[in-house]
DNA sequence: GCGGATCAC
DNA sequence: TATGGTGATCCGC
């Protein structure tokens, strides 16, 4: 039995980000009330039922030490602790550069249209594995969202079109976009297939351009140059320029004047989930203690200073402040820790399939090491049971790793929580510390 | 160092 | 007839 509140998280959970946008076909209660009529009953569901319980219990647990917390507490003393803290992050506070984050719109999708005219303007979404990588603007209207199962989707957007994902595509396009980027600054940091950090500082200095005409130049080139449109956020840190990113999306920018009025304003009735990091899980347990926006975040900073290893008052601070590092650079080869292969597949309960089956994977991640150059000291076995439910084990070496038979070490650990259930998926994987 | 949880695309 | 793949980080042990 769920209780109302309870209830509402898990929704919250299955329906992934709303837009809060205008222009839903549905509306969102609707788009709920499908979903969860769908999901009803699976193991999927069930498993994030539990998941969605485990969270409950924790904010209780947040709550009842914040009650016994507070018997004690010298709100003054706390409320000094935060302010002190303030004043030390703001003294760190940098308006001096000029940084952007661009976004694709709808990458995948868009490039499926180039590939494909027909589908300009349809409620269609890239699919693989039984899910959604993303959707086209049309299908959003529908509530159809990224991750999703494709059979939700499907009754949520009865006419929606599937289309199997081209990943050689989306890199080709990528390295397209990012190629005409990285003219605006050779240090440009790509995140991803679809979106990058730029510092525009130099650029717009040495062409006596503005920040928004430089970025209007830049979308209008890389449309120009690959027929794909992209939104920008420009601030002055990549926190505030990926929150900007969002704002006039698809097909638009968004500048964050560079003084502190301007950026205290952004963020006082800014909704805590737009910061990057804080997830669902991390909103609702904040949200819990009546912080809902980052200006919440001052008003409450008693609570969260007497909580702070639970809910980390720094790095609410920073957000509340809107102040982050603007440091933008290249992805260097020395930044990767780890590199892995997973599979889902349907259920096998014979030991030798599995092994087998954990061969091929094993194989997979053997020739993406040899091809990257890679090798590891400690292997990480990741399985997942027909519940849903995962699992990892890990085994570190005396030495650096990379074959096969290396990876087959961590196969034969103990595997105590398993022993009776049928094995759902596996994943072989390893996880690194140092190139060859 | 290990395992679980969370987050991002 | 049905819920992906890759990589990172943080916390408590
Ligand atoms: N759970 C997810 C999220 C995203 N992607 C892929 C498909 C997207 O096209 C691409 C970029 O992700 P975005 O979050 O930027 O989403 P889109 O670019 O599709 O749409 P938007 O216009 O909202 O940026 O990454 C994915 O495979 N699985
Ligand atoms: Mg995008």
């Amino acid at each position: 039995m769920l209780d109302a509140a309870e209830n509402t998280s898990l929704l919250r959970r299955l329906a992934g980000p709303s837009t809060g946008k205008a222009g839903l076909a549905k509306d969102q209660t609707e788009i709920n009330r499908i979903i969860a009529e769908a999901s009803k009953g699976s193991p999927f569901y069930e498993n994030e039922r539990k998941k969605d319980e485990q969270v409950t219990r924790r904010i209780e647990v947040l709550l009842k030490k914040r009650e016994e917390l507070a018997k004690a507490a010298d709100i003054a003393k706390l409320e000094a602790n935060a302010e002190r803290l303030i004043a030390e992050l703001e003294a760190t506070r940098d308006l001096s550069q000029i940084i952007c984050h661009v976004d694709m719109d709808a990458f995948y999708s868009s490039v499926e249209v180039l590939d494909n005219p027909e589908l300009a303007d349809k409620a269609f979404a890239v699919t693989g594995g039984g899910v959604l990588s993303t959707a086209s603007y049309e299908a959003r209207k529908w509530g159809v969202r990224s991750g999703m199962a494709t059979f939700i989707a499907k009754k949520l957007c009865p006419d929606l079109i599937c289309v199997a994902h081209h990943f050689p595509r989306y890199i080709e396009m990528s390295k397209a976009v990012m190629s005409v980027m990285r003219k605006y600054d050779s240090n440009m940091a790509s995140w991803g297939l679809d979106e990058a950090y730029l510092n525009l500082t130099q650029y717009c200095a040495a062409h006596n351009l503005t920040a928004e005409a430089c970025v209007a130049q830049m979308r209008e080139e890389v449309h120009r140059e690959t027929k794909l449109t992209c939104s920008a956020g420009i601030a002055p840190n990549k926190m505030l320029a990926k929150i900007c990113s969002d704002r006039n999306k698809p097909n638009g920018q968004y500048y964050l004047a560079p003084d502190r009025d301007s950026v205290m304003t952004f963020t006082h009735d800014l909704s805590i989930r737009k910061i990057p990091g804080i997830g669902r899980v991390t909103e609702r347990v904040i949200e819990s203690v009546g912080i809902k926006t980052c200006g919440d975040i001052y008003t409450h900073r008693a609570a969260i200073s007497m909580l702070d290893k639970e809910l980390g008052l720094k790095s609410l601070l920073r957000a509340y402040l809107g102040i982050a590092s603007n440091v933008v650079e290249p992805w260097a080869r020395e930044s990767t820790k780890s590199v892995g292969s997973e599979r889902t597949f349907k259920t096998i309960s014979d030991t030798g399939r599995l092994l087998e089956k954990l061969d091929e994977i094993a194989e997979t991640l053997e020739s993406d090491l040899e091809h990257g150059g890679w090798c590891g000291r400690t292997i990480t076995l990741r399985y997942k049971l027909d519940t849903f439910q995962s699992f990892t084990r890990a085994k570190t070496m005396d030495r650096y790793v990379k074959s096969k038979q290396d990876l087959f070490a961590v196969s034969t650990l103990p595997h105590p929580r398993c022993r009776y259930d049928p094995f759902h998926g596996i994943d072989g994987d390893s996880r690194w510390a140092k190139s060859l």
